[in-house]
DNA sequence: CATTCTTTGACAATCTATTGACGATTCTGA
DNA sequence: TCAGAATCGTCAATAGATTGTCAAAGAATG
């Protein structure tokens, strides 16, 4: 077995202490790392995983006793089916097939306003791909093929308002995580004024919530003044925001940089969807964080998650 | 049996009080968890579906004592039959008590952006009050007051979304739609292009879904002809609108002329939220519902569902 | 030499179990 | 209609378990 890293690379990757890592070796037997000549710990890249598992799924509310002794294998199917990530993505072409019949029957269902076909589509995906493999595969391919429908003119206005208000009740239903705790980081959810999609702004919202966040979700249409002093109130540790539809809405620039300015220096923008090349510039100007994907979107939390407190320069 | 659920968890995960989980177990036997060596309780994915499934009992009115024994398969069916109906309207002082302090303890939790205080409240209410009272007497008046509270300036756009957000969460999990099959009758809900607020409609949604009808919400900020295709297409029986903030916007007037014309006229249009005082003249001329409170909103819906065989057979 | 790592014991904060009691509501039978 | 009984959620207090954090001292690394 190649076990080649050092006990603060792990650290580093997984968001644990040291203290904790050796603590849950000691006392539970969570991973069993090699030993160089002279004491030191080795591990390999499964005790790595192993560690990023038990770490979700401590965040999530599992106590670290009762999930530490438990097979790799089941820590994976634990993590996928009840509240985490599902972090590796095969893409299986069982599950591709899965998801395109899944997209075809939800289109059906929104082309003929059938709220209660389109609900058991998603739960049914939801309880094949767990709560983070369905939004990332199933949810947010979904959201986007929708706006493009909507934009080619092949749906109307109404079918997408309806399909929105559909995804956001799953979405809604699905996210219990709730009181995590006054310990766990805050992330403000919004869409800035002008931006009145909040599809985005939902799926992020709900991401961060499975990844053991609390969530405030201000919805669609915000100020920048509001924004800020929000996040300030309730102490967001990041402001994430999303952009979707008027690519060129000349107001947004500057509603971006009022944000930043009146944001705290230390409070990150995180910014995604599909409009945000529209504003490029501005979003390189503010030192936001641009992500494209959903996926990127919870690795960058888990990021910031562990950098910020510390103080560690990023 | 694989049981590991610690009830930290399940307790967040159903929206139980850990110490009500408890007293069901003791008293009725509710569920039966293993234990750990040190007699900790370990809830399997069954104990906790079984439990999901009695907190939606006794939250629309079951007594827990009778329910506490069914098989889980009973249980699911109990579930499935669900339609609301729930407390009629005694309005006692005990009553107006209980509303006030909720309505209390509601805006302290959105003054502190505090989401999970905010469900807790609405759910305590909802056990006291059953799924039709609490919406009626309780979110219905919060909803109101919070829209108060905004125009007055005394609380921030932020703190009014964030409000929004919340309480349709709440009401999209209290809501049972769905449940009723091709021949219940259908509402269309939606808020006409530049009423912005969302709150009145999915009220209406909710009452609506609860009273027995099936919905189709399409939620803010829709055109005349996009509501009127929706409503054809979807062969519904009634058309809501919930008029709440611009009072005196000069296009709603046209915008609702040009409803009642490209709509059938079996139709009928049915009007309420507190802008409509703003626009009695083209709501009359239009021949509209006028309803001002969600009480009478009930009343019409049933009224038109039996009044109104219009296509007897389908 | 500064930094990183290991081990150990101790500590504090949080979570959990159990018990008994309390108060509000609802039910029941005269 | 009314008193008493039954139902049901909540609370408080104590004891014990679980889990993260810390400090200190020595060893290894580069």
């Amino acid at each position: 077995m190649d076990s080649l890293l050092g006990i603060g690379l792990v650290s580093r990757r997984t968001g644990l202490t040291q203290h904790v890592i050796r603590i849950w070796e000691r006392r539970y037997g969570a991973v069993k790392p090699d030993r160089t000549a002279t004491k030191r710990r080795r591990y390999s890249v499964g005790d790595l995983e192993r560690l990023n598992l038990l770490s979700l799924l401590t965040r999530s509310g599992h106590g670290i006793g009762s999930v530490a002794g438990m097979p790799t294998a089941s820590l994976r199917e634990l993590v996928g089916g009840l509240s985490g990530k599902a972090a590796p993505a095969p893409a299986s072409p069982v599950e591709t097939k899965l998801v395109e019949s899944f997209i075809e029957e939800c289109v059906a269902a929104i082309r003929s306003f059938d709220g209660g076909r389109l609900q058991a589509a998603l739960r049914h995906l939801e309880t094949r791909l767990g709560a983070h493999g369905s939004l990332q595969r199933g949810v947010a391919p979904l959201v986007c093929i929708v706006g493009e429908l909507w934009r080619m003119g092949d749906v109307t206005v109404a079918h997408e308002h309806f399909a929105s208000v559909e995804i956001r009740r799953f979405l809604s239903s699905a996210t219990r995580s709730y009181a995590q705790g006054e310990s766990a980081p805050l992330l403000l959810v919004a869409t800035p004024a002008g931006q009145l999609h909040e599809l985005g702004a939902l799926l992020a919202s709900s991401a961060a919530g499975n990844m053991g966040w609390r969530v405030v979700h201000l919805g669609v249409g915000l100020p920048a003044a509001e924004i800020a002093g929000a996040a300030v109130q309730s102490r967001a540790r990041a402001v994430a925001l999303s952009l979707v539809h008027p690519e060129d809405d000349p107001a947004l620039g500057p509603e971006l940089l009022k944000l930043r300015e009146l944001l705290p220096g230390e409070i990150p923008i995180i910014i995604g969807g599909r409009a945000v090349r529209g504003y490029r510039d501005t979003v390189r100007r503010i030192k936001a964080i641009h992500l494209e994907d959903l996926g990127r979107f919870c690795a960058t939390l888990d990021k910031l998650r562990t950098l910020r407190p510390a103080g560690k320069g990023c």
